[in-house]
RNA sequence: GCCCCGCUAGCUCAGUGGAUAGAGCAUCUGUCUUCUAAACAGAGGGUCGGGGGUUCGAAUCCCUCGCGGGGCACCA
């Protein structure tokens, strides 16, 4: 199903009867969007109160002209002005038919046309193991993946491997020392993990401990990120986070793109000397200037990122590219934006998106002083779901206070099983159906579909489209475990009306109308699996 | 000092300039002889941090102040 959803039908059919009211040229944004009181109807519009001053008249009459000439397509809603608004109400035989329609990846649209974009995430230094601050951004990263491909477009999913930078050097030298029995050096990894990755080495490098230190150390940095990526491998795959490609940074000053990209700034007139070292500085920016090579002739972390973009809007020929960054990242925002524009490309097909810090109530987290949580130990205390919903629950933009107390007693009462618990109801009930009627009609007859609960299901699927298309358009995927509660109530309480009276049950003695019921349990159970798939949790079918 | 994020019910948080601001948890009251009670029905609970402004209309936009968090490297 490729199309749009009821909204976009609902809006079509505005537009239609506002230009048939005289409006000429742009018309104003007329607010559709979803009533919040039922005596509303299902959808709202202030058209009557945004167009007043364009047709110069009254909003009530505009309102009600607007309801008098509206036809919705498919019949799906009915209009009805009330003081300057039209209130739109989707109607049952529209919602009966849209319960028939609905079949396994319902939602999925080509909004995308096939766009070819790369979402960067997680890229975590790769010196110790994942925290629960680096959590959110791997699934957040992973979750905007999952709606991008089922939205049409073509996503590579990306994580940058540092490998030869400041972090991952002390890193190595904390190996080094721990080789010798001494302490890390001056801002090195104290972490145990340090210690056992010295073992490791000692036992898989033989002769390691006696090469000079100059020798040893890019030895040991490379064996220890080769083994603290395969543990973050390890980790996300645990929280179905998937990656196409672990781009290393090596890769990158092997292919030489750093210094095109510094040569094509020295030409463009975008680069400094100064105090020895070379500067970034925009011309028509008054941000402060960047160093890309230091005086002692090192490149910096922001020379690599000249050459990353280089390799992927230019070389791997992405047009667009997401990143998603921890918010202590903010302040580099700015940078990559000007320094996108001065290599000549769309400062707006460089994505950033920041999401806030992870707490633990305990206290902060400090990865160098080895004190953290690691994403792993969550996962043993809380599972996978639980993980991934309560992350994805939270906007990006709210800091999440991790009460550590809070979530290892996380039982029954967190909201992802109310969720799962609906979709594994429904799946239990197609079992149940087959076995008390061993042989249904083929085809559901939707129109046995009329009771409230029946109905207030149907009218939860009819607006997934809508939150899939704005999850995408705002890149914001904590939308949908509340489209997902929504969902569930609805299903609960259509299937709980048959445990108040009998004859309401799916399963009845009337084969077609059980086959009506199971057919909205089948279109209901479809839509809550795609919509726990884009949040990677799984929908289990017993509980 | 400058920049970013937040401040909404007791707690944790939703809320694309629209009508009467919502959910979960917690509290209280009901509902199992069940197609799965990990559920359902109901109740109480609010100065949307304070103050200005914009307009037909502001939790939402602008200004300002306060509080909390984060960032302002030749670290990333």
């Amino acid at each position: 199903m490729l199309s749009g959803g009821v909204r976009e039908r609902v809006n079509e059919a505005l537009q239609d009867a506002v230009r048939k009211l005289g409006v000429q040229g742009e018309i104003p944004d007329l607010e559709l969007g979803r009533a919040k009181v039922p005596s509303h109807g299902d959808y709202a519009s202030s058209a009557g109160l945004k167009l007043s001053r364009v047709l110069r008249q009254d909003p009530k009459t505009i309102a009600a002209r607007i309801a008098e000439t509206i036809e919705v397509a498919e019949g799906a809603a009915t209009a009805e002005a009330d003081n300057g608004y039209v209130n739109f109400r989707l109607t049952g035989d529209w919602l009966r038919g849209l319960v028939s329609r609905i079949a396994p990846g319902y939602g999925a649209r080509d909004i995308g046309r096939g766009e070819r974009l790369q979402v960067e995430f997680g890229s975590v230094n790769p010196t110790g193991p994942l925290h629960i601050g680096h959590g959110r951004g791997v699934t957040l990263g992973d979750s905007i993946c999952r709606l991008l491909e089922f939205t049409g477009h073509s996503v590579q999913r990306e994580y940058y491997v540092n490998s030869d930078n400041t972090q991952t050097r002390r890193f190595g030298a904390s190996v080094y020392a721990r080789l010798h029995g001494l302490d890390p050096p001056e801002g090195g990894y104290t972490g145990d993990y340090v210690k056992e990755l010295a073992e490791m080495a000692r036992h898989d490098m033989p002769g390691i401990e006696d090469l000079p230190q100059d020798e040893a150390e890019p030895k040991l940095r490379m064996y220890a990120i080769d083994k603290m990526v395969e543990r973050i491998k390890a980790t996300v795959a645990r929280v179905n986070v998937r990656y196409d490609e672990w781009y290393y940074e090596n890769r990158l000053w092997e292919s030489g793109l750093p210094q095109v990209a510094i040569d094509r700034l020295r030409v463009s007139g975008h680069l400094k000397e100064r105090d020895g070292a070379l500067w970034f500085g925009d011309p028509g920016d008054d941000e402060e200037d960047r160093v890309v090579i230091r005086a002692n002739g090192q490149p910096t972390y922001f020379a690599s990122d000249l050459g990353y973009l280089l390799s992927r809007f230019e070389q791997r020929g992405y047009h667009r590219v997401v990143e998603v960054w921890a918010a202590d990242h903010h302040g580099y925002v700015p940078r990559m934006k000007s320094v996108a524009a001065a290599l000549g490309f769309e400062p707006q097909s460089l994505v950033i998106i920041l999401h806030q810090m992870v707490n633990l109530k305990e206290g902060k987290m400090s990865k160098r002083a080895g004190r953290f949580v690691t994403l792993d130990e969550l996962v043993d205390r809380v599972g996978s779901d639980a993980v991934r919903y309560f992350y994805l629950l939270r906007s990006p933009d709210t800091t999440i206070e991790f009460d550590l107390e809070l979530a290892v007693t996380q039982g029954n009462e967190n909201p992802v099983y109310y969720a799962q618990y609906a979709h594994a109801r429904l799946s239990n009930v197609e079992v149940t159906a087959s076995q008390r009627h061993p042989r249904l009609p083929d085809h559901a007859d939707v129109s046995l579909l009329v009771h409230p609960w029946e109905l207030d299901v149907a009218r939860q699927l009819a607006f997934w489209p809508d939150v899939v298309e704005d999850s995408t358009a705002l890149l914001e995927p904590h939308r949908i475990p509340y489209y997902v509660h929504d969902l569930a109530t609805a299903v609960h309480r259509f299937y709980h009306a048959g445990n108040a009276e009998s004859e309401h049950r799916v399963v009845v003695d009337d084969a077609a109308l059980t086959r009506a019921r199971l057919e909205l349990c089948r279109a209901a159970r479809h839509t809550l699996k795609t919509a726990l798939d884009l949040m990677g949790v799984s929908a289990p079918e017993r509980m």
